[in-house]
DNA sequence: ATTAGGG
DNA sequence: CCCTAAT
């Protein structure tokens, strides 16, 4: 069966290297309010394009201290606005240890491709806070960014221009070009002001769209962190073909805008946000629905144990997501499209910075301005510049990602499933939930069946959650629900020592499925909140992404535990009876050949255990009870095989002593 | 890719 | 289950 779903995202703590400073970016922003216009731009690619192109400048940037979580006053044009509550997190630019930040930006300018337009003026962008994205199932990225914060250098002069954009088109009920209108608004009366000299470096101004009320989530400023999004280039390829196809979603109904903390000094244009913004999404339907992804050139860059990593539990799963067979570890710029652009030395892949963002709260204005402002001037190497930009995704929409499962799968399969596709793309570091029905379906061991994930009807109902890897699910643990699918039992030769009627007893029930458990979803649903993007423990959360350890463990983490149910014992038992202990490749192949989730490691180690299990005392046993027949036939078979083994052995030797 | 073992 | 050395 084939899954394409949408995945509602939920977590926050990511941290986006900064852009390079580059040249080119009104070039940039005149295709930003372009797109938009159009709406051909999905939020994604928004984010793209005004991250990516707005980012640039590390020297200069500058921050401001934006409140996306509340509703916040209209800010006029030329008004300041000094928002209360600072406590929003403001970004904060630090100098990066080079030697720490190996990875590059994500954002790139993909949204310039092909755009020649001449660069008249240089540009420096900062991407303060990003709210989240959102990539919906058929097809589209889009993005919600809560804050852009971006600085324009002309000359001596800068301007900052501060943008809010949450997710999609925000509109009020009926306009839909309410969003490019705003921005369109805010565009000309930025570069009116660039005309007129009448911004000075504290001019910014502010796009709001569809605004979170939730408070962003700072992130951890450990310059060591990860960064998920961070990578080298990505398959241009990797983009839908045609932009045209993209969709914007709208998905919040937070309708209100954000305000811009910003300093008094500056002078601020707000971009007020159409209030309500309805669940209305607009969209363009994608006409491609597969994406190419181009195979990942030789970058060198992945380790073999990392590749190991990455790929060493795919066997389990079969995932059809071609970023994800293709290239692997696709932790690179996710952005990058065939922009062969890059009119005036702007962003290249080469470009890209590796210094790492931090954030940090309000009240870390000063002193980022301040170091951007140091940092001004210094063209030479981004490397050597440390700014830092931060962003929090509290959620987005993956492309469609065409997940293949059977449906004898446990949710813990398609979770995996579902995250290595994930992670392929994200880069790791967090985990997949599985929600249906509203519900979130906790049992990692029943099967997709029993869970109910099969039928077409509640596919519909089905969505997944991907949640930090950090803060451990306070996983129940209990729900020991061994209902694993009972293995192919070889029908094959009588196993040697095995009485007649204990073999045909034990596989009396080979075969059988075991009933759908009636409740499969987990009733005991933490809450409902599990389902909002947004993670009410910021601190906490935001943390756990970044921490750079996780780069494998986060990549692959532990596969789920499955204790080995009665049947499946009873599987390999037959199997380790008839082929030996040592032929685990054949064990497997003949009992477990479509149970993806057993590889033949897991099944010598299951009897390494169960001949163990069979020589300690019942009081000693735990988890599910295996019976005492199934042992026993363990240490007869263990103990025949290894008689066999020395027999040979002997044989062996025999004839090197006879060859001799 | 498998096998064998230690952790 | 994970990790590895050795095949």
């Amino acid at each position: 069966m084939v899954l394409q779903k949408r995945l509602d995202y939920g977590f926050s703590g990511f941290q986006v290297p900064d852009v390079p400073r580059s040249t080119r970016s009104a070039r940039g922003r005149r295709l930003f309010k372009r797109k938009v216009e159009d709406r051909q731009m999905c939020a994604f690619e928004l984010l793209a394009t005004v991250a990516g192109d707005l980012l640039q400048e590390r020297d200069s940037c500058v921050h401001s201290n934006a409140s996306p979580g509340t509703a916040g006053p209209v800010i006029e044009q030329d008004t300041v606005k000094q928002e209360p509550q600072d406590k929003e997190a403001p970004l904060k630019v630090e100098p990066c240890d080079p030697g720490s930040c190996d990875e590059s930006v994500f954002v790139s300018d993909g949204a310039l491709q092909g755009d020649n337009g001449n660069c008249t003026s240089k540009e420096s962008t900062h991407v303060s806070y990003v709210e989240g994205f959102e990539i919906a199932s058929n097809s589209d990225f889009s993005a919600k960014v809560s804050c852009v914060e971006r600085t324009k250098e002309d000359g001596n002069q800068k301007v900052n221009l501060s943008c809010k954009v949450n997710g999609s088109a925000c509109n009020e009920s009926s306009s839909k070009d309410k969003f490019s209108h705003g921005i369109e608004q805010r565009l000309a009366s930025d570069e009116q002001k660039m005309v007129n000299g009448t911004a000075q470096d504290t001019c910014s101004s502010e796009y709001v769209m569809d605004l979170d009320n939730k408070p962003p989530a700072l992130v951890s400023s450990d310059s060591s962190a990860e960064v998920p999004f961070s990578g080298d280039h990505i398959p241009c390829s990797y983009f839908p073909k045609s932009w045209d196809n993209v969709q914007l979603v709208n998905k919040d109904d937070d309708e209100n805008s954000s305000e811009c903390t910003q300093p008094s000094t500056r002078t601020m244009n707000a971009f007020r946000s159409l209030s309500r913004i309805g669940d209305r999404r607009i969209r363009k339907i994608l006409a491609s629905k597969y994406w190419k992804v181009a195979p990942r050139s030789n970058d060198g860059e992945l380790s073999n144990s990392e590749m190991r990593r990455v790929f060493h539990n795919r066997k389990g799963c079969y995932t059809r997501q071609r970023s994800q067979r293709n290239s692997p570890y696709i932790r690179r710029k996710l952005f990058k499209r065939c922009s062969k652009s890059t009119c005036d030395g702007g962003l290249s892949s080469e470009d890209i910075s590796k210094s790492l963002v931090k954030g940090v709260n309000g009240d870390g204005t000063a002193s980022v301005s301040q170091a951007s402002s140091s940092v001004v001037g210094q063209e030479a190497s981004f490397h050597s510049r440390g700014s830092h930009v931060k962003l929090s995704i509290k959620s987005f929409r993956v492309p469609e990602l065409f997940i293949e499962v059977s449906e004898m799968e446990t949710v813990g399969s398609l979770k995996r499933a579902v995250l290595e596709a994930v992670t392929a793309i994200l880069g790791g570091g967090v985990h997949v939930g599985v929600v249906l029905q509203g519900k979130k379906v906790r049992d990692d061991n029943k099967t997709l069946l029993q869970t109910g994930i099969s039928h077409h009807d509640k596919l519909e109902t089905l969505g997944f959650m991907l949640e930090p890897t950090l803060p451990p699910p306070p996983t129940p643990t209990s729900t020991p629900t061994p209902t694993s699918t009972p293995p192919a039992l070889c029908h094959e030769d009588p196993p040697h020592l095995v009485p007649r009627e204990i073999q045909n007893s034990s596989s009396s029930d080979r075969g059988s499925v075991p009933p759908p458990a009636d409740g499969s979803v987990d009733k005991t649903l933490t809450d409902s909140r599990a389902l909002v993007p947004i993670p009410t423990r910021v601190e906490a959360l935001s943390v756990v992404p970044l921490q750079r350890k996780s780069r494998q463990s986060e990549l692959v983490q532990r596969r789920m535990r499955r204790p080995f149910s009665v049947s499946e014992v009873e599987a390999l038992v037959q199997a380790v009876e008839k082929l030996g202990t040592g032929r685990w490749r054949d064990v497997k192949l003949c009992a477990f050949d479509n149970a993806k989730h057993r590889t033949y490691v897991d099944l010598k180690d299951k009897w390494k255990t169960l001949v163990h299990t069979a020589r300690i005392s019942p009081q000693q046993r735990r988890g599910e009870p295996v019976p005492q027949e199934l042992l026993d036939r363990v240490l007869a078979a263990h103990a025949y095989w290894a008689h066999q083994q020395v027999k040979v052995q002997m044989k062996q030797q025999n004839e090197q002593y006879l060859l001799i």
